[in-house]
DNA sequence: TTCGATATAAAACAACTTGTTCGATAATAT
DNA sequence: ATATTATCGAACAAGTTGTTTTATATCGAA
């Protein structure tokens, strides 16, 4: 790619994760994020066909990140819901939250968090999904599979939801800890 | 109110629900509300300020009416977590729920239904907030007492959300017990 | 029924936003 | 060095927002 798209780009990025740590979403215009970036109107639209696009994008570039780095390691996540194993990688991937890569951190935590979260939810399930029989005993046989599984899900997400508006005091085991806790594997 | 006030709300709410079904939130205009509606424009803003305010008055509209007849009773909500209480008020809300005043059930499975559902729930913590003691012993010993609600209540949104969009094909009485049983009350 | 108060209609309005187009310029890759 | 491509800057039409004004119709109270 060329490097003057790149710096666009990630002008694009920063400004708009700029302006969102700030403002709602829907109140932000193209012509802020344009001036935030200093780039030209025509050149914003060259790029992202539209503000939802964008936010699409910034989603996608977050979050593909965090998974790939989460579940890369092909003998780590079937681990995923093993409490004992400290290497886990719920555990792995809170501590990647910790980091605080790409300033997710603040998208997670400003009012426009819902955004965030919701993208980082349907990931999960598509997670969890594909990793059924790992959590399997831990489910009550009354309980339909896909409603389990949108249980797991929502409840590791409030779960980091929780712990980000706290302002991440606890450690990442700590936080896994309630996780399992609240969804039933003492 | 004055009889034309009464008219010309009810048919911004009316229309308003109409559109929600069928478009985003944000992608709704003024203008087509007030096609909708059949009112003039400057009487759209003689009574909401903006649209923000026309969802929140939405809202508040119908869930004040849902929660007022689930806690109405002061001996009912003592028995919210009660999963043997027949007419414990969770099962009470869920059958409320199923009646489909004000067309609740629509908003709250459209594709806007992450508006009401965060509108429910928040209204949820601070019921569950309030009758904290009721549910103490379901939670563990390790679990700060607001993750604890906040989980709760997510859970009990959830369900809610898995019972509408599966159709709404299981009793109030099954649905509840799902909902128990991912608490851990069993 | 009458009458003063008030809600609504209709239209026009400025300010702003969106997404596109254009020609000129500058950076890039090879 | 050159052809390619990204960016700029400006202008643009179309659409949206929220306000204002005047005229009309409806309401509630006496």
């Amino acid at each position: 790619m060329d490097r003057r798209q790149r710096k666009t780009r990630e002008s694009i990025f920063s400004a708009f994760t700029e302006l969102l740590s700030k403002k709602e979403f829907n109140k932000i215009t193209v012509g802020e994020i344009i001036a935030e970036a200093d780039i030209g109107r025509a050149t914003f639209y060259a790029h992202f066909e539209t503000k939802d696009f964008l936010l699409k994008e910034l989603c996608e570039e977050l979050f593909d990140h965090i998974f790939e780095a989460s579940v890369g390691d092909e003998d780590a996540h079937r681990h995923i819901f093993d409490c004992d194993a400290n290497d886990s990688v719920f555990i792995h991937l809170l501590k990647h939250l910790q980091k605080n890569d790409n300033n997710i951190l603040d998208l997670l935590s400003c009012q426009n968090n819902e955004l965030f979260l919701r993208y980082f939810k349907d990931e999960l399930v598509k997670l969890i999904r594909s990793q059924r029989e790992l959590f399997e005993e831990g489910r009550a046989n009354e309980l339909p599979e896909d409603f389990w599984i949108n249980h797991i899900a929502t409840t590791l997400v409030e779960t980091i939801r929780w712990w980000i508006n706290n302002g991440i005091v606890e450690s990442a085991e700590k936080v896994a800890q309630y996780f399992f806790l609240a969804v039933n594997k003492k």
